[in-house]
RNA sequence: GGAGGCGUGGUGUAGCGGUUAGCAUAUCGGCCUGUCAAGCCGAAGGUCGCGGGUUCAAAUCCCGUCGUCUCCGCCA
């Protein structure tokens, strides 16, 4: 049995074995699958970047493993000659390997990863999400994530952004609506936030365009399969803005960056969710907010006309109308009551009771809130007033204004409903790394 | 917060008044020369979530309880 390792081989990973044929290479990682079919074994090694397979006819090539029963997801340092094989998984394999123990592993995996697909209740699967997550499936989903997250930082520094990280322990609950988690701060209350809103708006005052990506708390006790307590937020804002309908021009702009370095960087991942890309059109369709009412009193008989808000079905409704009428995934939905937005919001200078805000459908399912803000100090006291706000805990939100903001707006997308949507999920959980609702806490 | 559904070996499930509680997969043993969700043979592994009740008899029916999932409200 062979146990010396080539003194002066250097690790490679699995994806880099097609520049070295003929070669003996070294590869560490983890045990994926081992199957002995007598007279030919085979070794899938899986490292962070995919899998690579080693070939032998000699059992005791892997004898370090099958001696000591050792189980799936030990790591092991591996070595071999790659050759090219059209019967290899990806056209390349190792031969005549040697192993290398590094972390034995003795006890079978509570869920399986090393199958196609992960056999596991949602349940389980989230309780296992530590070794879960290690499957390349859901390896491919965070992949996709960190694409996303890469392509809307390249995008918006390309124009001038500057990307910001804004508190996420506040003193005041802010902007009303969602419930905040409270802490102890040394004695006194304090916050997790809820939204960078209000920072990212002083911010504009110092960079005039900026973003961040970051987490957000909700404390909203809601119990669905597109709700957490904790996700990504995508957050934009920008100043020198005509009104919300420049916002969304670069909300399409971010967006159809992030769906390209997807299809780039990510073929591999998006094969093998079996995901396809989306339709965005160039000019993405909109609805005004009371036109969408009087459509689906129109298509579906249900009169919501007078609802301050579209309800989930409503907005699959017009998901559906959208793709119908437009062939697009997509859907503006525009001109929001103002009684069901924040104080900070912008009215329709011509419609007061109507906001410059807007929502983007994605396949019928809330993917995006934005709008323009006020930029007027005496707008926002009389705001707060009218919502029967005190002034006092805005005192520096509000020094932004009192000395000096242009028209301003932004948005915020939902970084884990971007995936759910992509990838057809049926749960917001699923494309969470590790979530955090009602009643999970851990892992 | 409101309404439903579901809890059966590690995992995924069948059974829905009387079964030695079935199947798949994983595990262990044997066989197997190209697997890629490998295959074949065999073994081990379950007080059917928990607590009451009905019944000659409960995984199965009823009540409670805990856990969990889905839908709605709210939001990204």
């Amino acid at each position: 049995m062979q146990t010396h390792m080539t003194q002066n081989a250097s690790r490679i990973h699995s994806n880099e074995i097609a520049a070295y044929v003929g070669e003996r290479v070294q590869v560490q990682g983890w045990v994926h699958t081992l199957r002995l079919l007598g007279g030919v074994n085979f070794l899938v090694l899986r490292d962070g970047r995919g899998t690579v397979q080693a070939v032998t006819e000699d059992e005791a090539n892997l004898a370090p493993l099958v001696e000591p029963a050792l189980q799936p997801e030990t790591v092991i340092t591996l070595e071999g000659v790659v050759v090219a094989s059209d019967q290899a998984p990806g056209g390349f394999e190792l031969h005549q390997p040697t192993i290398e123990v590094i972390t034995p592993v003795t006890e079978p995996l509570p869920v399986l990863i090393s199958k196609k697909e992960i056999k596991a209740s949602l349940t389980n699967l989230l309780d296992h999400a530590v070794t879960v997550n290690r499957h390349p499936r859901r390896q491919a989903i965070f992949r996709l994530a960190a694409a996303a997250i890469g392509a809307f930082r390249a995008h918006l520094n390309q124009r001038g952004f500057i990307e910001i990280q804004t508190p996420k322990i506040v003193a005041s609950a802010t902007e009303g609506g969602a419930n905040v988690f409270a802490i102890d701060y040394f004695g006194r209350p304090a916050y997790l936030a809820q939204s960078p809103q209000f920072y990212k708006q002083i911010m504009v005052g110092v960079f005039e365009s900026v973003y961040e990506v970051g987490p957000v708390f909700r404390a909203e006790p809601h119990d669905t399969a597109r709700h957490i307590n904790e996700y990504v937020s995508l957050d934009v804002e920008f100043g020198f803005i005509r009104d919300h309908f420049t916002v969304m021009a670069v909300l399409r702009d971010v967006l159809t960056a992030i769906f390209s370095a997807m299809e780039e960087t990510c073929a591999g991942e998006l094969a093998m969710l079996n995901a396809h890309m989306p339709v965005l059109p160039d000019t993405v369709p909109m609805i005004d907010f009371t036109a969408a009412q009087a459509l689906i009193l129109e298509r579906h008989g249900v009169d919501v006309r007078g609802e301050p808000d579209l309800s989930p079905q409503d907005e699959r409704w017009l998901g559906e109308w959208a793709s119908a009428k437009y062939g697009s995934d997509f859907l503006f939905v525009v001109g929001y009551p103002m009684s069901k937005r924040p104080f900070y919001t912008h009215p329709d200078p011509e419609r007061p009771l109507y906001s410059n805000s807007f929502d983007l459908l994605f396949g019928g399912v809330e993917l995006v809130t934005g709008g323009q803000r006020l930029h007027r100090y005496a707008d926002y006291l009389a705001a707060l007033k009218r919502a029967d706000m005190p002034v006092e805990p805005f005192a520096s939100y509000l020094e932004a204004f009192r000395y000096g903001m242009p028209p301003h707006g932004g948005f915020a997308i939902g970084l884990e409903r971007l995936l759910m949507q992509l990838l057809g999920g049926t749960n917001l959980r699923l494309t969470t790394l590790f979530p955090r609702d009602m009643g999970r806490l851990t892992p």
